[in-house]
DNA sequence: CATGGCTTTACC
DNA sequence: GGTAAAGC
């Protein structure tokens, strides 16, 4: 059972990982409780008796004045004499930090709803491998059913870039070969680029709505870090915060790593870290990549060697494993210097105190999970002379008493402890004890099922697979499921439930309240989850999967999403075809440790599976039916039906949640598509008509460039020369989305009015300042469209929508003046497709 | 005496 | 199983 997971080395840039990171978590926590203190700043105290307690979080605004974790409560009222310092609650004299486990998994059972790779790291931050999700929606854009709308990238940031705007621009830039570097570049080379940029992008876009979601559903704003692997989305995460999100893309590694302190690196931030240093005489990550693996390994162990060998060339190899619950629960205390306990009735004390909390929490737990600790661990520190010693011992834990699990904690100690009472005396301890704590682990499935209600069947079920720990039928995997539908009783859902052995199928009890919806959508997103790990077990990483018949691996659907895309730099070597061969697993980073440079040779076009969702037959992914794919559309296209919120009062940290919400507001009347006969919210039918538009487009522009393929045809793309079917011509694209895009702007700005303003260097207009970056986010992103549109241009009739030069000209600006209410059709807005999908096929 | 409480992981 | 390290 060793938890820890590796994928593929083939895989290396393969997956799409995300580390969603809560901001100053417990802040927020005590703002949303008391309402009250929101804005302000805020510093979250523990523990009171001295000089105002010990800080353990800052929100943004005292951060601005200098207020610092490690500070003192004191110390944080001289920096900031306004600052608020709630405090953690105290119960059985100690720090009782429920309240914030509580939000973190209210927040991580919205993360889940996203994909079941969720992996819990702490109470505050967790991992997602979304590359499902990625691969799904590259492939809905290609066949022009999702359209990349700029304001998916607001607040979203590409390391190595000023705004992502430029990295867009970079990733089409790529065609001109303006590639700065050396032209060591292989062909193959910059094509993995490519593609790893665009699902970078992609899921950031999927980022976006985790968080927007997250915002939505429990209040809290969180930052992201967008990556190949754990460790690098980690280190982004913390990039640009608050309430933003980073990408980073392949290339910019090892720049980055030429100033990156190797301490910042998880797991080197310690004295490993030092020792590291001052081993090898070194800072960087840069200078860690000149060493060979050897070399590392002799010098520190041959794990952490190989660890350190690969994670200075940007991989890491660790799965994202799921997990939403603890394997242990547990509480400890301190008890420093003079407060060291010395007496064996203080000593009972403390110990019922711990226990007695350690039992709340392992009902709860079994409420909650239906599992049981089997196993107790004391552990504790005594004075001996001059320094301390801390022990731990285990014991079995036989039931949840906390007379019983004090009691066994006592005798663990005196059992282990020479000489436990001073000589003579009854009560006095002879070695001070300065640290004591409790923690139960070891958990099983509670088989007996101690609730009569049957949902705790499910609750257990979902749990236990959740974590992936079941039993090991391999199923086929359902394709992601759409939010929407995880949350709906969807017949899938009870037909998994039924499948592995539950009889009842209510969920009555859980579906009305916040915390039991949230379990219950855990439920049916968790067995997914077990699926994928449980078919992983048995399948040979190395070894791509054949496909049969009528299904289709990720792997090859990856290689036909990205056809079109690579054709045009592989010459004459069309689609990377897909059942290409395994090459040799370990043909790639062997030998060049003084290159700091990526080797990608054999990364992405190789690697034809995706990590952690490798394929048997029973993986493989099916060609989703036509109602599915519908309902995927109805999902994911207008973006997500949420409710309005009043724009009342911007503060300066309300910025892309509030932003990004759906910007056709009136209520949906529907009106029948001239194009399929479906019905549309009338605010929809415009970029459902351009769904249409897109899709005709895209087939035929697939049609004329495999064509143009055939004849051998390398250089630039021609332009189009048919006009997009004459069927099209009816549909009248709606205005600009980009137009929709900057009313929202508009209304923002107006709705924080009194606040100062600065004069936008992009437009000139006026903003608040404190708006500011948001602002300028949107002028990324509506850069990042226009860029979108040039690449459509080339094929469809240019009309006077921005430049067509590579320069960020300003032909635009004229456009950004524009405003109109958002449900105005303009005629005289070309026929244009705001898609990425047409962006792809042209590249 | 002084971040404190908490959890996980790797190694022995 | 116990310990130390690491990070939040």
């Amino acid at each position: 059972m060793s938890s820890k997971q590796f994928i593929s080395i083939n895989n290396k840039y393969d997956r799409i990982v995300v580390l969603v990171d809560m901001d100053c978590f417990y802040c927020q926590v005590e703002e949303k409780l008391n309402p009250e203190i929101r804005g302000k700043p805020i510093a979250v105290v523990q523990y009171n008796p001295w000089q105002g307690g010990g800080i353990i979080a800052v929100n943004y605004p005292a951060r601005a004045k200098g207020v610092t974790r490690h500070m003192r409560g004191d110390e944080a009222k001289q920096h900031c004499p306004d600052i608020v310092l709630p405090q953690v609650p105290q119960i059985r004299g100690k720090a009782d930090i429920s309240k914030y486990r509580d939000a973190g998994k209210e927040v991580a059972a919205v993360l889940q709803t996203f994909t079941p790779l969720l992996e819990r790291a702490s109470v505050d931050e967790a991992y997602l491998d979304i590359t499902e999700r990625v691969l799904t929606r590259l492939r809905d854009m290609n066949e022009g059913k999702f359209q990349l709308l700029p304001e998916k990238l607001a607040n979203t940031f590409a390391v190595g870039y000023d705004s992502i705007g430029e990295f867009v621009q970079k990733i089409s830039g790529d065609l001109d070969g303006r590639t700065s570097s050396q032209e060591l570049e292989s062909e193959e080379e910059r094509v993995a680029f490519k593609k790893s940029d665009i699902k970078l992008l992609i899921g950031a876009s999927i980022v976006n709505e985790i968080r927007s979601a997250v915002k939505e559903q429990t209040g809290y704003e969180c930052s992201a870090g967008i990556a190949h692997n754990k460790i690098l989305a980690k280190l982004t995460a913390g990039f640009h915060k608050p309430n933003k999100q980073t990408i980073l893309p392949l290339k910019c590694i090892s720049k980055m790593y030429d100033t990156l302190s190797l301490k910042k690196v998880k797991g080197l931030g310690g004295k490993l870290g030092d020792q590291v240093c001052e081993v090898l005489k070194i800072q960087t990550m840069s200078e860690l990549g000149k060493f060979p693996e050897k070399v590392l390994q002799s010098h520190f162990d041959e794990r952490m060697g190989s660890w350190m060998y690969l994670m200075a060339k940007g991989i890491d190899l660790e799965a994202v494993t799921p997990k939403f619950n603890s394997k242990s629960i547990g509480c400890c205390k301190r008890f420093p210097g003079k407060n060291a306990i010395t007496g064996v009735a203080t000593l009972k004390h403390w110990l019922g105190e711990l226990a007695n909390e350690i039992q709340e929490r392992l009902n709860k737990d079994l409420d909650e999970n239906n599992r049981i600790a089997k196993q107790m661990t004391v552990s504790y520190a005594q004075q001996l002379g001059q320094n301390d010693v801390s022990s731990t011992r285990s014991v079995s834990l036989i039931e949840y008493n906390a007379e019983r699990i004090a009691a066994d904690a006592l005798e663990a100690i005196k059992r282990n402890t020479d000489v436990f009472l001073k000589i003579d005396s009854t009560g006095v301890l002879n070695n001070p004890i300065k640290f004591l704590g409790i923690s139960a682990g070891k958990f099983e499935d509670n088989v007996a099922g101690r609730k009569s209600d049957l949902m705790q069947m499910f609750s257990n079920i979902a749990n236990k697979v959740k974590d992936g720990e079941s039993s090991k039928d391999a199923r086929k995997e359902e394709p992601t499921l759409p939010t929407q539908q995880v949350k709906s009783d969807s017949p899938q859902v009870e037909t998994h439930i039924a499948d592995i052995g539950t009889t009842d199928n209510s969920t009555s009890n859980m579906t009305e309240t916040k915390g039991n919806s949230s379990r219950k959508m855990s439920n049916t997103s968790s067995i997914k989850s077990f699926f994928g790990k449980s078919v992983k077990q048995n399948t040979n990483v190395e070894e791509p999967a054949t496909s049969t018949s009528d299904e289709l691996t990720i792997a090859q659907m990856e290689a036909e999403l990205f056809e079109d895309l690579s054709g045009p730099y592989l010459n004459s070597t069309l689609p990377l075809e897909a059942g290409a061969n395994s090459s040799p697993k370990d043909d790639s980073c062997e030998q060049n440790p003084s290159s700091s440079t990526i080797n990608t040779s054999n990364s992405v076009e190789d690697a034809h599976e995706v990590p952690t969702m490798e394929h048997s037959e029973s993986t493989l992914l099916e060609v989703k039916s036509v109602e599915s794919i519908n309902q995927q559309l109805e999902d994911v296209k207008p973006d997500k039906p949420s409710t309005q919120k009043e724009a009342s009062q911007l503060d300066y940290h309300q910025t892309y949640a509030e932003f990004s919400r759906p910007i056709c507001l009136p209520e949906p009347t529907k009106k029948v598509c001239p194009e399929c006969g479906n019905n549309v919210p009338e605010s929809d039918l415009q970029s459902h008509l351009d769904f249409h538009f897109a899709l005709l487009l895209s087939q035929q522009q697939r049609e004329e460039f495999r064509n143009e393929i055939k004849t051998k045809y390398v250089s630039p793309l021609p332009a189009a020369k048919s006009k997009p079917v004459a069927n099209s011509q009816r549909v009248k694209p709606k205005a600009p989305l980009i137009d929709r895009f900057l009313t929202v702007i508009n209304t923002a700005s107006t709705s924080t009015t009194n606040a100062s303003t600065t004069e936008c260097s992009e437009c000139g207009k006026s903003v608040p300042t404190e708006n500011m970056q948001e602002h300028l986010d949107y002028h990324a992103a509506r850069k990042l469209q226009i860029e979108l549109n040039k690449m459509e241009m080339k094929t469809v009739k240019s009309n006077g929508f921005g430049p067509v030069s590579s320069k960020s000209s300003d032909a635009s600006n004229g456009s950004l003046k524009r405003k109109r209410p958002s449900s105005a059709c303009d005629k005289n807005q070309p026929a244009k497709v705001n898609s990425l999908a047409a962006f792809f096929t042209k590249m």
